[in-house]
DNA sequence: CTAAAGTCTGGACCATGGTCCATAGTCAAT
DNA sequence: ATTGACTATGGACCATGGTCCAGACTTTAG
């Protein structure tokens, strides 16, 4: 235990072989050991830390957000951390929001169409023909 | 008027000049009239169709959607447009119900983080470095 | 007529988050 | 020892939706 290799490592984080490497190199894992030929070593730590990524991945973090989120974590800074996911949460409500509003036009334009007939009729063509939508 | 250069075309329409040929070349627009100095020469219908675009890009299509979408406005298939209004919002909803979840998870942690004190007392950290979140 | 502004082309480049490839070297099991 | 599985590297490539550039040519305003 705690010596492992790439492959091993990929396959117990549930990542592929390249995105562990891809990760390496920008920045989300550090360099790892080496044995004499070149083959990365791992321990308990990096599939720690890979199984974070993951997880904050799918928080809705980007790889960016997540390089921040692992120095803070790093710092133990339980104050920016809190921080970084209030702005993440603001990020993701902002985002909800913007689709609600364009799903609410659709909506409209799809209830007010029969579905048959004149183009000229469709509501939807018509929309994207002429109006103003914003 | 309707004889216009890309310039005004792309002005009129809202868009970059750049884009207008982006367009061209990805089969959003077909390919303009030229003069004989290689001009790109344009009038009104292609405006149209940009803005068409234009505003198809604002209810969440994406180009490739527009394509289809144009396909059916010249088919004046009113069935087919309005199934694939319901199909694009399908996937909105989809998109926000995803977010939704994911933004709960969040507000969930932050509602639990003290915002000080210990590293290990951090719901949020934990919830990255311990569980399984899904 | 001249100078500035506009347009042409092909191709490079941006962010995002990887994936895939060839070539070469290494490790593990029989 | 050999064979098959694994790993190394740099770089190309994917989708998405463009943006930007150089170098050459054209149009327009004064």
């Amino acid at each position: 235990m705690s010596n492992f290799s790439i492959g091993k490592l990929a396959e117990r984080a549930g990542v592929a072989i390249d995105t562990v490497r891809y990760y390496e190199r920008n920045g989300l894992l550090p360099p790892a050991g080496r044995l004499a030929s070149g083959y990365r070593r791992y321990g308990e730590a990096e599939l720690k830390r890979l199984r974070f990524i993951r997880r904050a991945k799918s928080l809705g973090f980007s790889l960016e957000d997540i390089r921040t989120l692992l120095e803070l974590s790093a710092e133990r800074n339980v104050a920016k951390v809190k921080r970084a996911a209030q702005l993440k949460l603001a990020d993701i409500d902002a985002r909800i929001a913007e689709l609600e509003r364009v799903g609410a036009g659709l909506r409209k334009l799809i209830r007010a169409c029969p579905g048959h007939g004149r183009a000229e009729a469709c509501p939807i063509l018509n929309a994207l023909t002429d109006e103003e939508l914003y």
